[in-house]
DNA sequence: TTGTACGCGTTATCAT
DNA sequence: ATGATAACGCGTACAA
């Protein structure tokens, strides 16, 4: 491989004057300019990134969190910072935590090992506590997910709200029973708040949930059937069900299906994301802008290493909209 | 930051002993190498990725190619390689094509300026003869597209099967009016191929296709329900589909349903990859062994790096598996 | 406007 | 078993 020494020698110039051409630096005169584009075409010369990033101090890449790549609302998120990001000429690796602790300190390494400028977390396994002290070696910030404790830029959704829509839309078409699953992650504020959301409007609503219709870890299809089943077998079933994402709604829809009860009669479902499934069984869910938030938290991230800012809270707060279909 | 200097000052000793610790070298006696982990504990020590990058010549970084990371066929793909990387110490950047050809060219680089020691590319946009001159940098391999003339490991499935077991399958259910529908790559030999199955099962059963009833250019959900619009309007209608992947599926099965169609008896479907959404709409489809394709992949391409072998075409066939269900 | 010389943080080579 | 020194390839004060 030719290295930028090589390409001096063949313009016989120096490497400065070489480097000054690559990083378009001023005070150099045309001919010359012309000499070492030559030079570098001849000789098929690229800037070696290894020596740049060391030299530089900064890799142009950024980590992104995601629980999963699998999960549609993840891979809509990631798809989109991807494309943003090579837009403005920066890399994006990324780290599946697969729900695990472990699995996220482990990438957390990316940042202090200078592997990366930066990164995005659009989940949180662990503690704040266990993440806020690798905020000293490059910027960290959130998007989806967020935490009172994170002095960090968020970009996110009031959890509180979607839990409050979704629960209110079903009391309107006048439920009473009211069963909700979600997930089971602890640290996740998403979680808890939906949680206080559906709590809230049932609250305003005079209605007491039963305990049994508070369904936990629920993430894929089959969890969603795994749901069916459970409901099914209620002493006193809930009619209408809020679930934390298409996909359980999927499972529960499908296995519904199977038994042969009738949506929304039997069994009215609501979801969250509005993911393409959404549409195609017609079902009511709730959106989320992900595309909005990608590019919001990318746009920060991207600012705030380009200009060394410090690291500070900044909350940007986007918003729910609800999508009526068949399943309510 | 601390360096490795610091910690060579701190521990008493030089960079080289603190390097050979770092690294595992032997011939270090016990009593330095606690000293050396003490240092390097006290001053929160970790080793300069971008440095070793430069000094090691190599990055630890893979560059995974797909089309769109929101198609889950490639999401799954990514999912098990990120997860297949992770566990040996490699990341992996994410490289989307958005199908287009240029973006493909100006990943490559990624390669050439030596920011990944190797590149997986589940997809190809371009003729090889452009992506050929890539290999002076690094080793590239296939993973799902497959080319004659790449002289490179594929893992792979021979598509002309593909599209035979699935036009054979509706054969034998007694149809003989059976459209195609299939996204529209010229390059690609996964789509060629197909269309070649899809042909050679028709002649052998004597049948002659419309040329209606070749339809191209169909990617998504959307496009699915385009594809049944056409369809619907045709003369000479087809009573089966077969179409290259389940999104497409979806979309023509959501629109038939919404023309009070009968699946299978208006129209038989069948889909392409055993997406969850298959399983989901009842659909019939043909299964790609995804997980195995991929860390056979990645497998492969850590190998590749790790004991420097040289690039030669290595072909890896694994099988399809037809899963029948309702839409047939 | 151009060139010299140093340093970014590691690891490999060679000598001891 | 340990250390001095030279790369790896590049960018930038500083000098001219």
């Amino acid at each position: 491989m030719a290295t930028i020494q090589d390409v001096a020698k063949l313009a016989g110039l120096s490497r400065t004057t070489v480097s000054r051409v690559i990083n378009r630096h001023p005070y150099v005169t045309d001919e010359k300019k012309r000499l070492v584009m030559n030079a570098m075409e001849e000789l098929n010369y690229v800037p070696n990134s290894s020596a740049r990033r060391l030299r530089k101090q900064q890799t142009e890449t950024i980590a992104v969190y995601v629980p999963r790549i699998t999960n549609p609302f993840f891979s809509q998120m990631v798809e989109v910072m991807g494309n943003y990001a090579s837009e403005r000429g920066y890399q994006l690796i990324l780290c599946q935590t697969s729900y695990s602790r472990n699995q996220e300190i482990n990438y957390l390494e990316l940042l202090k090992t200078k592997q990366v400028d930066g990164l995005i977390l659009t989940s949180i396994e662990n503690e704040w506590s266990n993440i806020e002290p690798y905020m000293n070696y490059g910027p960290i910030m959130l998007c989806n997910e967020y935490n009172d404790r994170a002095q960090v830029p968020t970009v996110y959704l009031d959890q509180i709200e979607g839990g409050y829509i979704g629960t209110r839309h079903l009391i309107e078409q006048g439920h009473t029973r009211i069963a909700y699953c979600s997930g089971d992650n602890h640290a996740s504020r998403v979680a808890s708040d939906r949680y206080k959301g559906y709590k809230k409007a049932l609250e305003e609503a005079g209605i007491v949930p039963s305990e049994e219709w508070i369904l936990t870890n629920a993430y894929s299809i089959n969890d969603g059937k795994r749901v069916f089943s459970d409901i099914a077998k209620m002493n006193e079933r809930p009619t209408a069900v809020f679930t934390g994402s298409d996909e359980v709604a999927a499972g529960i829809w499908k296995e519904a299906l199977n038994q042969k009860w009738n949506i929304p009669n039997d069994l009215a479902i609501i979801g969250f994301d509005d993911q393409p499934v959404a549409d195609l069984i017609g079902l009511t869910t709730i959106r989320q802008p992900i595309e909005k938030m990608a590019q919001q938290a990318m746009g920060q991230m991207i600012d705030i290493i380009q200009h060394k800012l410090p690291s500070k809270k900044k909350e940007i707060k986007l918003d729910f909209e609800l999508i009526k279909r068949r399943s309510t």
